[in-house]
DNA sequence: TTGCAATCTCTACAATTGTAGAGTAAGCTC
DNA sequence: GAGCTTACTCTACAATTGTAGAGATTGCAA
C-alpha cells in the first residue's frame, strides 16, 4: 500500500478542507466558505483551486457552464502525509519520539491522557488478534 | 510561555539539524555533513544558512575570517512548531485526534505502543501530583 | 613572493506560492 | 434585447525557496 505522498501549503491545507467539505462544489462555494478564515478573493481561490487540479489534488467535472470540484485525495491520505512530513522533517522519521515529544510538552490535559492510554490498550488488544497487515 | 513560532523549510530543516549536530560550526561543516542527503554545493548550503541568519534561525560569531554558526533556537523549540503547525494544518489544531490518528492508522509496532502505554501512564501520575504549570 | 587552498561575498535565476485585476461568456430580468 | 449577475479565463507580479557560478580574500607552503 505504497501510499503516494501530498505535500499540502498552508493555502492548499485551506481551500482542500473546504471542498471535503462541501464537495461536489464550486468554486464560488469554497471562497465563501474561507470567507471569515482567508480574506480571498475569488481570482485567488480559483487559481489555487486550479493549480490543485494540475498537481491532482482536486478533480473538475464541468456541468454545462459551471465547474464542480471535489477533492481528489481524501482527507486521511491528506492527514497521513501531514504526518509524516513532520516526523521526517524533526524526528528522523520516527513516530515514536514525536508522540513522546507530545507528551513530554504538555501538549495533553489529563483527560486528554486517560483518554488516549484506554484508546492505546485497545488498540494494543487488537494487535493481539490480527496480525499486522500495515 | 507564548513561544514564536519558526516555519522552517525542508531545506532549513536539514540544515539546521547539521548545525545542531555539530555548532559552534562553519559553512562548510555543514556542507560535508549534509553531503550524502542533499548533494548541495558549498555556495548553496552558505546562501541558505545566511538567509537563516537573517530569519533569526542561526546566529554567527566571526573569529578572523572564519565565520562560526550556532542554532538560534533549539531542537524542541523547532519540533514544537512543527508539530503545531501539522496539527494546525491537518488536525483543526487539536492534539488528540492527530495522536489518535497515528494509532488508528498503525504507524506503530505493538512494542512502540506498549512503550507508550507506559510513557503515558507516568506521565498521567507525574501530573496527579503536580499542578499543571504549562 | 608566488601560488594554492579554503572561505567568503555577490549576484542571479527558475519554480512555487500567495495574491489579484481585467476582461469574457452566458443566463436571467424587465 | 439591454443590462445585471455570476462564474470563468488569462495574465501578472512579488516573495520565498532551492540552486549555484564567479570572483575576492586570506593565510600557509614551497
Amino acid at each position: 500500500m505504497a501510499k503516494k505522498k501530498y505535500d499540502l501549503t498552508e493555502g492548499e491545507w485551506a481551500i482542500i478542507q473546504a471542498v471535503w467539505d462541501n464537495q461536489p462544489c464550486a468554486a464560488p462555494t469554497v471562497q465563501e466558505a474561507l470567507q471569515s478564515e482567508k480574506a480571498w478573493t475569488y481570482s485567488t481561490v480559483k487559481t489555487m483551486m486550479d493549480r490543485m487540479v494540475t498537481k491532482g489534488l482536486l478533480k473538475t467535472e464541468r456541468i454545462r457552464n459551471l465547474i464542480l470540484y471535489r477533492a481528489a485525495v481524501t482527507r486521511k491520505e491528506a492527514q497521513n502525509s501531514e504526518l509524516i512530513r513532520a516526523a521526517k522533517r524533526a524526528f528522523d522519521g520516527a513516530f515514536t519520539p514525536m508522540m513522546q515529544f507530545l507528551l513530554d510538552n504538555n501538549k495533553l490535559s489529563k483527560d486528554q491522557l486517560v483518554e488516549l492510554e484506554a484508546m492505546i490498550k485497545s488498540k494494543r488488544e487488537a494487535k493481539n488478534k490480527k496480525r499486522t497487515i500495515s
